[in-house]
DNA sequence: GCTGAAGCTTATCATTGATAAACTTCAGCT
DNA sequence: AGCTGAAGTTTATCAATGATAAGCTTCAGC
């Protein structure tokens, strides 16, 4: 897992390849599939690691605000995620399908002392942990690849008025890009809200 | 880009290979680069067509409610998304990096004359469409490889609790799951809303 | 000192994206 | 009629990669 997640730093999702993983371990390809299925089992491990890492906040405070909470546990998920390179990407095609169990049940449980329905509490987590993954893996990325192109052409009032804005939203940077969707998904979330 | 569009739907994205497509084509693999520089040059043209066929709401009209709108052009995104086998993972891989600037123009107006600012409503914008993506990835993984699994052994009775939860959340269907986050999202991006 | 499992190696495959070099077709010009 | 050049295609060939088969070495445990 280590000497996987050092060559995905430095070659990326795309050309980690057995070889590179089997040459810095000093060993030859074929030697992996001692230990693994395959490769896909090989990325699963390696997901599941750099969660174990780096994805420390996973459980809730005794009696922690909902908010707080989900808040929480989405920046700790998105930190595990910009930890490593392509690691968003990684987490989408070899991360773990279902939740651990026991966090599963402390985290809805919290929701449920909050005025939230089991259901409700449910579809809050999913809609959380889908925008996270979104969000981290756009800004991911975009950050790898090339970044977003203003043109610079001569431009008409509007297209100048937009691209200027598309300015300020960048230097506000990407953790508020994504601090200002999280608190506004929660803030929706809000069982209590007056409709 | 028609032909590509089939074998994807056919083999999945991970097997979309240039000599299936060439064959599709009755020509050599070889050929189709003399019609684009690489494959990820194909597979760009492809998610650019697939968006161009189903993602059919991009203008709002000429009055039309903001929330109504965001909700609208996000359903209309993940149509196109759902339109073809792993769609999503298309998009992420090889979608338009930059938004359409006319229609970037008319949908940031549309907002500002609303209440947003215009950094707000480009971080709106951002936010929708990053939940969007990441919603409509997760699920459609979920649906093309093993459903998530229910553990049926012997559970405490917390994680009986929670696994009837999960199977109700089942039940509601995909879209249900979406729209309520993406209600929430939206909900939550309001201007106006009473701090 | 035998045995068998664990762990590794070499050899070999099929698939795949990509490149090089040559052949065919044909519109447009002289 | 005949030349020319561009467009589009073909065959041949690569290097990289994931995967499998068969055999060698080491060593704990009897």
């Amino acid at each position: 897992m280590a000497a996987s997640i050092e060559v995905l730093d430095e070659r990326g999702l795309d050309k980690l390849s057995l070889h590179a993983v089997a040459a810095r371990l000093g060993v030859r390809q074929p030697a992996l599939y001692h230990h693994f299925h395959d490769k896909q089992e090989i990325l699963a491990a390696v997901a599941t690691e750099v969660l174990a890492r780096w994805h420390t906040d996973r459980l809730p405070e005794p009696n922690e605000d909902w908010r707080d909470f989900l808040a929480r546990n989405s920046h700790s998920l998105r930190r595990a995620m910009l930890a490593v390179r392509d690691g968003a990407r990684l987490l989408v095609v070899a991360g773990p399908r279902a939740p651990e169990l026991t966090n599963a049940i402390a985290q809805v449980s919290l929701l449920e002392r909050q005025g939230f329905t089991g259901a409700d509490a449910i579809l809050a987590f999913i809609a959380v942990s889908r925008y996270t993954i979104g969000a981290t893996l756009e800004q991911q990325s975009a950050r790898d690849g090339s970044a977003i192109l203003f043109p610079d052409g001569d431009l008409s009032p509007e297209a100048a008025h937009l691209v200027q804005l598309a300015e300020q939203v960048a230097v506000l940077g990407p953790d508020h890009e994504f601090s200002t969707g999280l608190n506004a998904l929660i803030e929706g979330l809000d069982p209590h809200a007056a409709d």
